[in-house]
DNA sequence: TTTTTTATTGATATTCATTATCAATAAGAT
DNA sequence: ATCTTATTGATAATGAATATCAATAAAAAA
């Protein structure tokens, strides 16, 4: 089955006809196979994900998918506020479904800048949503800046390295 | 004046010893021209910087320094916690001086999807430092991680952009 | 449906930020 | 002053991301 036969089927596709067109048909933007299995893939893993990793992936079910496509693909999603790309100095960039899209699971990161685990906790404070609330009003109205989602990375040092090197501070 | 010439004179370092020992000289590491003048550099200059521009900034005083040494004092001194590493997306790591470390101006950023435009906001509500003061220790605690910085970056869509694309909800 | 137009794709060449290599040098110890 | 070895600067190598381009497929037109 390749990906980019017209009318190939996708069984596994969550995404209504409606959100893609949101992602992709605004100017002009063609919907398809390669388009559809992306966006599904990220409504269907949790977390964050390099290009490599996300070709992988759908490789297995699309022989035909090319790794540019995918680049391709993960630069438009993000410009179009559906995907957040991240950076964790881990020399690749990572993608994860944006806050507050449909099956997006938020959460936030604690990163070692030792050894650069990193950790992520989704348990939020009620203090912390409504901290988030607050200021994306405020920061909108003050920066005439749409906010579509944040990331908040915490540094420091896990138990680990903490331990390792009684010395940092 | 070669930077690598043995007490070189360093007449804009505002770093004393102790600092500098503890971002080098843990363990065995050696205070150099090139680490000294690094580390000076953050603490003149506001703001993020590439690798490359830190470069030509100091290059123009030390004609001598390679540009592979700022690639690894950099690396160095986020690994010990003094920089925080940052990626918005343009394809190159920026560094800033990190939060908490003497000198440091700590700010949030507002980065457009589309366009790629960073804005930085300073002024932060009262509410915001509560939060982050309250909010670090309860990680720190929860998750046995010592908290060094933090970086905090909202996505979305900059005045103009919104303009662009009325369809971007 | 068939035809037409053109955005998108996959393969691959290219770019360029970052890292690895290594002989020469300089920092810190003796 | 001498010795040891971490660090440096030059440059080669790596690899993530982008550009190129002919082939293909999506949407529009007929
Ligand atoms: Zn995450
Ligand atoms: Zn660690
Ligand atoms: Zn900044
Ligand atoms: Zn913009």
């Amino acid at each position: 089955m390749n990906i980019n036969k017209k009318n190939a089927r996708l069984n596994f596709s969550c995404c209504r006809e409606g959100r893609l067109r949101g992602c992709f048909n605004r100017s002009g933007g063609r919907i398809t196979g390669p388009r559809r299995a992306i966006v599904d893939f990220f409504h269907h893993e949790k977390g964050h994900f390099t290009a490599e990793e996300v070709f992988a992936k759908l490789a297995l079910r699309y022989p035909g998918l090319g790794i540019a496509t995918v680049y391709r693909t993960l630069s438009a999603l993000s410009s179009s506020g559906v995907l957040n790309r991240f950076d964790f100095g881990e020399g690749k960039a990572k993608y994860e479904l944006s806050d507050g899209h449909e099956g997006g699971s938020h959460h936030h990161h604690l990163v070692c800048s030792n050894c650069g685990k990193i950790m992520e906790y989704y348990d939020f404070m009620d203090e912390e949503r409504d901290f988030f609330n607050k200021i994306e009003k405020t920061l909108s109205n003050r920066h005439n800046f749409l906010i579509k989602g944040h990331s908040l990375h915490f540094y420091g040092f896990c138990e680990k390295c903490k331990k390792e090197n009684r010395e940092v501070k």
